[in-house]
DNA sequence: AGCGAATCTGAATCGGGGT
DNA sequence: AACCCCGATTCAGATTCGC
């Protein structure tokens, strides 16, 4: 087990606490992992004695058969028992009696974290407001390299959502803005953030095989406790796997309590959290997401009427011609059609072709390639 | 009232309806605004008559007092009659009463989308569960330029959260993934959508006044009716406003309902839609799935000359060859036989194999996959 | 060693029509 | 309702392989 200097110790030289507060503190487990079912586990530990909680609970995925990529191998799915409810109300009935726990357990000022899909963030958040949190923010992780939808069924499924919510209405939290503000580059945090998922040497393997299905990104638990703890504050993670909360609070100089149900996942996150290393500089640097340039599809002008479907387009030597159609998509005369790059590379008999510089339009009687109207509204939309 | 051709007038020259389904058609009062609330609306109408719901539903924002900039100027919040509701509990019994009404009307192949922010989201997908609903997708709409956090005491709040749902866990729904992955340069559309939030000349005023405070964009619409309808689909939107929804709408070709309380709003809806120019025919066509195209039996490019019984097949690899035979199968060296699909997924000891590209065949000293002569097939077949 | 090609993988509610 | 067959369908990043 590993065991950081308990709360009582660090306190008790300072000022006086009330007989009640001070148990709690003696009492508290930080820098632990409690292995047992997380509801029993909250329910021995003392009221009102947590800062934050960070919680990354079952999703309840309800999957179907087996899924199968284009070139025939198989997905790897979610499979594991503990993903595993009777049925919806079932799942309902357990979110609702964990966040009722974690609420004692939360000061007065703090503050919870639950990540989630829409499997079942909204019956979490459901849950949230109706025991009286207030919810301060929506957070959508945009993934940088989700997964693709093979099928082409449905959109591709490229985010996860997280709820931050205080105690109640009128109640204090910590936020840390000065901080945020610096790590986005002077400009305000927003409520999207983007990060690569969990991969390559961050990612805890055994025998070649992933530990945990679903290990989430250091840098997610990062710019979460970087924006609402304190140094030195208690962070506790109900759902601990392999403890990503753990080594990031170490990294950052706050305590923590783990609670895990599996044993493989306890193993692995105390070796990982013994390896972990207090913060340096540089490490607060590579944080600094690089600002990717702005991508905008040519399908992006035509919804937002930068061009009108209908317009016909034409090459700078005027030898093609093909009409921009409803899904940004060209249509030439002779009946072929295709993204703006498709179409021209088949007109050219090209094996690719750059449609922005490719194709023109006709304004104030000269031919423009449709790349200034990209920049155009690159300007009107970039702050 | 603006009113658009009437299901019935268009329909009874076709095919027989069912007399109940020629009643729904006669009795759907598309291109129209309904003035009213949306449920006692809604159960005016037939089940089983709409493709599409879309709602943008009151928020239930719970503001608090005035909101300032800190140059000192006042913040126009959304403080109107219709966003208030004397409790959470309020909230959650109509919002359940109103999606209850909405998939009474959804055909079994129909669908809906709810946009929402952290006040209500939650609330709506929960109950959106509940009611048998199956979700699909939660999409973001990140605003390109949302409105800063002035009080620096939380995350700028910079998205809206939609969800979209069918009718049942195993009901049908439209998605038109080709239109997507076109919209999206190529590569397949995900659940994060930047647009910026509606301003300039697309944000009705009057008298210098924003008409309605949370008129939505039309790009938003845009791509929501690109993707799950089809040209002459009908579309609900039991909130209608200032009538985003059926402006786009009439731009696609698709047919519209609208329910709304206030009478500005209508006013300015029926203005506004009046105005908008539908798309002619060769802009509304969209790229089309191979699904979509007419079928090809291998058997058939045997019969019709276009590949010879005795040709040798092989895969991209060279690892397998296979001989065609005179009824459209293959038969490998070894011994085994069975269709193009059957015998690449047999070789490779595979559960499935798309024989279409699997197979090549020798063409001026290059490979070629034998989906290129069906290409060739269908070009010279197809009017 | 270094570069380019090929391979592997990630919280996924992932098909449709005929017999 | 269950089974069978046809055949449509993937993006970014990390790692390994091959020259």
């Amino acid at each position: 087990m590993i065991d950081r200097v308990a709360g009582a110790t660090a306190t008790t030289d300072e000022a006086p606490l009330a007989l009640a507060q001070a148990i709690s503190l003696s009492a508290l487990p930080t820098g632990r992992i409690i292995q047992g079912d997380c509801i029993a586990a909250m329910r021995a530990l003392p009221a009102a004695s947590v800062d934050l909680i960070f919680a990354d609970p079952p999703y309840n995925l309800q999957l179907g058969g087996e899924l199968s990529r284009p070139d025939g191998s198989h997905v790897d799915a979610v499979t594991d028992h503990w993903d595993k409810f009777d049925s919806l109300a079932a799942y309902d009935a357990f979110t609702r009696a964990w966040l009722a726990e974690a609420k004692r357990l939360l000061k007065p000022g703090g503050a919870i974290w639950v990540i989630g899909s829409y499997h079942n963030i909204f019956k979490v958040g459901a849950a949230i407001q109706d025991l009286g949190y207030w919810i301060l923010n929506d957070i959508v992780w945009r993934k940088a390299n989700p997964m693709p939808n093979f099928k082409g069924t449905r959109f591709t499924n490229a985010h996860e959502t997280l709820i931050w919510a205080s105690t109640g209405e009128k109640a204090k939290y910590t936020f840390n803005y000065r901080s945020m503000k610096t790590l986005n580059d002077e400009l305000q945090m927003r409520s999207d953030w983007e990060f690569p998922i969990c991969g390559g040497a961050e990612r805890l393997k055994k025998d070649g095989h992933k530990v945990h299905p679903t290990q989430k990104p250091e840098a997610l638990l990062y710019r979460i406790l970087l924006a609402c703890t304190k140094p030195g504050d208690v962070v506790l993670d109900p759902f601990f796997g392999t403890g990503t909360t753990g080594a990031v609070a170490k990294r950052l100089g706050r305590r923590w309590i783990g609670i895990e149900r599996e044993g493989v996942y306890i193993a692995a996150a105390e070796e990982r959290i013994a390896a972990a290393l207090p913060l340096d500089e540089s490490a607060l640097t590579t944080m600094q997401s690089p600002k990717a340039a702005p991508k905008v599809a040519f399908g992006t002008l035509v919804e937002t009427g930068y061009l009108e479907p209908g317009t016909v387009l034409i090459d700078a030597r005027r030898r093609f011609s093909a009409t921009v159609r409803a899904d940004g998509s060209l249509a030439s005369a002779c009946g072929q059609a295709g993204s703006i790059h498709k179409l021209g590379a088949t007109l050219q008999g090209a094996p690719a072709c750059n449609g922005w510089t490719f194709w023109h339009h006709e304004a104030q009687g000269t031919l423009q390639p449709i790349d200034t109207i990209r920049q155009t509204y690159l300007l009107a939309t970039q702050p």
